[in-house]
DNA sequence: TAGATTGTTAATCGATTAACAATC
DNA sequence: TAGATTGTTAATCGATTAACAATC
């Protein structure tokens, strides 16, 4: 379906057409000019076309898109209708958080299973699923075909967890940690979420704004 | 001590220049070079020269970076000495991930306050800090100088939290909800996390990958 | 000094914006 | 039909890379 050589900045803003057409219908919004769709993307209107025109023509001339439509479209070229079997490693705080409140099943993924280190909340429950010692990972992402990893972890425990999971057949990888998956394995297909990195260039904008 | 028009592009790599020096300076490293640094930063080292020169000239012809010296200077590029007042305002799951497991000090900020509408939760503690009720939110940030906000709400109770934390100064926020705050508050500054889009990204490097 | 490596200018590449013919 | 708005090509802009003189 898709284009080969999309750029990245282009995948990159694709997550927020989504979310802003999801918004558009939710107020029963029939269709938008890329104009108006420009606007609400802090972008050009030259940008939203080409951006569209990447996968192919969406549009009618003279009308402009159809709200319903190319909200289906973007979902399909993201592959938002997957259900990726997924772990997530590391239930504290913001494990907890991730497993709780991400609606998975919207985002082109399942949580099949939970894991953890600590003894004293391995058996315990977020959502109905059961967190398990990692102890069974191996054997848990190999029994039921798990393609994902959530990395909730210590940077400390990561390689290891890491490598265990790739020798399971893991190579997807939703990195919370500042551990360089791809340096070791370049075939992994990694996105990082770097929170003090965000919160560093906050502190930047912050000194030479005032 | 900034020079005025450096891209965004730059400022995005500075924080993974600086944990990259850290981790350099724990394990003994004296000097590096611009080539070396780049190998780390998968960049090139015509990147990292320029990138590096935006600020001034660090390096030392024939002999490299200090691994130290380069640190610090980042160090203050970003602005890390700071101790920007902050509050944290939701202290569900992820919020209390936030305030317990980040290092603000040495990110340029001092968490002072935290706040939660949830009466079961206001008036425990995370990390020596009592929650308290979001009704005392204006009047903290007034007597406190507070300068900048985390958002960890839910998105609907966005748009009254950013206006109350607006009139009362707080300018600068690292948001976490898909609230558009620089739509209605065009002068605030703010860095934007939005989890879910980069797990869609995710999505979407899996489909093509394999 | 010779070798190494920077700082900086010039060349290239890619992404964004502008323009306009096509067409609904 | 006339007006609106797309799809797409061309022009511009900015970021990355290459090259090399400066210099430690």
């Amino acid at each position: 379906m898709n284009k080969d050589n999309i750029s990245k900045s282009v995948i990159r803003r694709l997550p927020r057409y989504y979310r802003f057409l999801s918004e558009l219908e939710e107020q029963g919004i029939e269709k938008i000019s890329s104009e108006k769709l420009a606007r609400i993307m802090r972008a050009t209107a030259s940008q939203v076309r080409q951006d569209l025109n990447c996968f192919g023509g969406f549009g009618h001339q003279g009308y402009g898109y159809s709200v319903p439509n190319l909200k289906e479209e973007i979902m399909n070229i993201l592959g938002l209708h997957n259900r990726y079997k997924a772990v997530l490693v590391g239930a504290g705080h913001f494990g907890t958080a991730i497993a709780a409140h991400m609606k998975f099943e919207n985002l082109g993924f399942e949580l099949a299973g939970i894991f953890d280190n600590n003894d004293r909340i391995v058996g315990s429950y977020i959502n109905n699923l059961i967190i398990q010692n990692v102890s069974e990972l191996e054997s848990f992402c190999k029994k039921n075909g798990v393609v994902a990893a959530f990395l909730c972890i210590p940077r400390g425990a990561a390689p290891d967890t890491v490598q265990r999971l790739y020798d399971s057949g893991v190579k997807n990888f939703w990195n919370f940690t500042h551990f360089d998956i791809q340096e070791k394995y370049p075939d992994a297909v990694v996105e990082n979420v770097h929170l003090s990195d965000k919160l560093m260039t906050l502190c930047y904008s912050m000194n030479c704004g005032g």
